[in-house]
DNA sequence: GAATCTTTATATTTACAAAGAAAGAAATAA
DNA sequence: TTATTTCTTTCTTTGTAAATATAAAGATTC
């Protein structure tokens, strides 16, 4: 990436598709895909990318591109991300419970 | 499935292809494209698939067609099997440790 | 004669790119 | 300053290439 998508509070279409090096068309094509890309729009119609629409872009990207998921893939994977995040926080509170466990010995 | 695939040594692809209810062309296909499907075949040519070569389908059709892999993800995904078993392995001696723990408590 | 083979052609789906219009930004002249 | 021109960016819509899946043909085998 030559652009860091740190810096700014927002980006326009063209140094998200710099920074991920792929074709402007293509990150609206992720849009119409993936429900959570939502860029917000100027009254114009431009497309303003904040810290969340970057993050889930790199999600989307990382799915596609790395992980070598289909489109329809990658959706279901972001779906049942949420239940894995819970499952996640349990294993937190089970960790947690081994520490104490271990400090008891 | 109409047919069941675990009570014969063997299966031929007509067989396979109605158990996993796709065309054969497409389980030909997928022996193209994957190296871990090679089904012997007898001496004049005919596929027969045994219990390794199901097990192999069942897990390349898990991926393409519930998962939502392309086939280069798919293939991908398979070579890192390999590794992930080690690690289990690694995970289940260390289970085997915190049990003897355990039992010093 | 029903099922399978290989090879090749074709269909379908998926993923992306191109084209032309519109808007924005920047440079230049009045 | 403020018009005017010019270049760049972004827009939507439409086109297309690549990937995936299936079918067809003719030969062979069960």
């Amino acid at each position: 990436m030559e652009i860091n998508l740190n810096e700014k509070l927002f980006y326009n279409i063209g140094e998200v598709a710099d920074a991920f090096n792929v074709n402007q068309s293509l990150i609206r094509y992720w849009e119409k895909e993936f429900e959570i890309l939502n860029p917000k729009k100027t009254l114009k119609g431009t497309r303003k990318y904040n810290s969340i629409d970057i993050k889930n872009l790199k999600l989307i990207y990382n799915l596609l591109k790395n992980r070598g998921f289909t489109i329809e893939g990658a959706k279901e994977k972001i779906k049942s991300e949420s239940k894995k995040i819970e499952i996640v926080e349990k294993l937190e509170k089970i960790k947690f419970q081994l520490i104490l466990i271990e400090k008891e010995i």
